[in-house]
Order: C-alpha cells, then sequence, then structure tokens
DNA sequence: ACAGATAGTTTGTGTAACACAAACCATTGA
DNA sequence: TCAATGGTTTGTGTTACACAAACTATCTGT
C-alpha cells in the first residue's frame, strides 16, 4: 500500500490519453449518434444496463458515478424512447428496476453497428485482435471481474 | 455476453467502456489536480505537449481536436503558470512554437505521480503489465490518428 | 508593392453536461 | 407513528466547450 521504493513502478499514467483517445472517439460519434436520437451518455448508460442487467436507480448512479438527480433526466430520455423500462421492485416499491427494452436492446446494438466506422478512424492504428484486447482490458477495469477468464483466453484466440 | 462462434468480426465497440472509465478517472484526477493548480484538459495538453515537442497552437488544436480559439486559453492558463512557453518560429514569425518549459514537465511528472493512486482505484482491475498494455494501445492509437491529421495537414514542413 | 491568405488573439454568445440543494411523495421498517 | 429511503422535480451554478466576428502581424504570390 505504501511507498514501495522504486521496484518496477510504471511510469504511464493512462489517464490523459484515456481521455484524449475518449474525446475523439466522442466528438465524432455525436454526429453519428444524433441521427438515432441518442448522446454518447445515452450510449454508455444503455451500455452498463446491459452489462449489469437490471439495477436501481441508486446502483446505476453509483456504476456511473453520476449525482441520481441527473440520472432521472437521463432515464427520463431513455424511458420516453421507449429503449428502457422502470419498473417497481415488488420486493421495494420505492425502488425502480431499470432495464433495457427490447427496443433499446436492438437500437444499442444498431448504435454499435453505425459506430464501427468512428472507431475505424480513431482506432485505425490497431489491428482487430489489438482492439479486442483493449475491450476486454476496458470492460475488466469498469469492474467486471468476470472478464477475467476472457482475457486469459486472449492469447490463443478471441472469446 | 454472446459467443459468437464467428469468423473475425469484433462486435465489441469500446467507445462507451471507454467513456465509462475515462470518466471515473477525471472525476477523481480532478481532486487531485486541484491542489497542483492543474485540470484534466490541461493534463491533457501537457502530455501531448510532451509526446509531440514543440509544435504550432495549431497542429495542436488538430491533436486535441479542439477549436482554436479554445486552445489560446488553454495556453494562456499554462503559459501564465510557466508550464509552456511560446516562442516565434524563425521560418514564419506568425506562429508560435509551442513547448513544455522544464517547470512544465516536472510539474506534469509530478501530476502523473500523483495520480498514481488515481489509477489504482480505477484501475484496480488489472494488473501492473496489462496497465502497461492498455497505455501503449492507448498511445499507438492516438499516434495513428495524429499521424492521419498530419497528413491532410501538412504542406511541406514539420510533423 | 499590393492583395489576399494565414496564425494567433480577444470578445462575446450559446449549449450540454454535469454538481448540488431544497422540497416533495410514496413506501418501508422500527 | 415516525424516521429513513428511493425517486422526482425544480432551480442554481459551473465548466468546457463550439462557433462567429473583428483585429493584428506576418507571409506569399503576382
Amino acid at each position: 500500500m505504501s511507498e514501495l521504493p522504486v521496484v518496477n513502478q510504471p511510469p504511464h499514467r493512462c489517464g490523459a490519453l484515456l481521455d484524449h483517445v475518449t474525446r475523439r472517439i466522442r466528438l465524432r460519434s455525436e454526429t453519428v449518434l444524433t441521427p438515432l436520437g441518442l448522446r454518447p451518455r445515452h450510449l454508455v448508460a444503455l451500455t452498463v444496463l446491459r452489462d449489469l442487467g437490471g439495477c436501481s436507480q441508486q446502483d446505476l448512479a453509483k456504476t456511473l458515478e453520476m449525482d441520481s438527480t441527473n440520472v432521472v433526466g437521463l432515464l427520463n430520455d431513455l424511458e420516453s424512447a421507449n429503449l428502457i423500462e422502470r419498473k417497481r421492485s415488488p420486493q421495494d416499491r420505492r425502488r425502480h428496476i431499470v432495464e433495457l427494452t427490447d427496443v433499446g436492446a436492438k437500437q444499442l446494438a444498431k448504435a454499435e453497428f453505425a459506430l464501427a466506422e468512428v472507431e475505424d478512424q480513431v482506432l485505425g492504428g490497431l489491428d482487430d485482435e489489438q482492439r479486442e484486447t483493449l475491450y476486454n482490458l476496458l470492460y475488466q477495469a469498469a469492474g467486471h471481474a468476470e472478464a477475467g477468464a476472457c482475457v486469459e483466453a486472449v492469447h490463443d484466440d478471441n472469446c
């Protein structure tokens, strides 16, 4: 935990680079997403929702690290576009269980398909295997520990 | 997740995940960077500047994909903190060559050191080797896109 | 030498994506 | 019954932009 004197401390911080690459993708994504009535933030929410399955709005707020009042607005957008559904939890009727609708899942897939070109532009320096590695690293970092198996499997072939 | 036995087409879009992870880092970075008088955007600029060596403000605007009027403000911040220097280009005195100062390089290193903990929090699911891989992938991706932009942009000289 | 393009700057306007606070309702649990 | 909780609405403020207009200094082609 505390500072071990310099052993194999990697001097490379990803943060700024991450920021940079993300911005490039987001800028282009906006124009691709607009015809679908979506914004990058919606995509993130839908993606998280897909990966998480149903969850409460609080869970979502925590995962997105957003203020819950703003999550409400975000979900209002998505719900009025019929991309997500808010169901009352039977266990605790104060709670909303937020879930992707079929329409939502389809729209997400559609958006991802449309974004292929964007990623080709920005991640053009990476071949397919590298992009898959990148995806897996991000997925794992985002806290889906199950990705471990997937990452392990990468070096022989894609999973 | 879907186990597609299919071909080589990677169904995974990184964009949303990239956005998500980047946000997590940026949120925490802000509090770490504030005592240093920096913001995440400054870090990105400094990083790019370090990787690029000296360049004109237009080059920088293109690399950052920011409007040049806003780049001016960004550089004003950095210059008044003595982190960068604007020198007139001898070849074309309209042009400013923007360069990291020694102070700037030191401050950048300091910031990166301070950000180690932040990345530990957010990228905690990745070991050192994976983080290095992530860094390299991002670096490569960023480099390619810059090269692409540069090819279009440049008439003759530096790139 | 002159005209038009170019690099940078300033100022000003607008917008999106937030954070945060306050007040409110329905529901839960002690 | 009463306090806490999940969600919602409204309202305020900030930041990070994009974009436009007008200006200076400088360069380049004719």
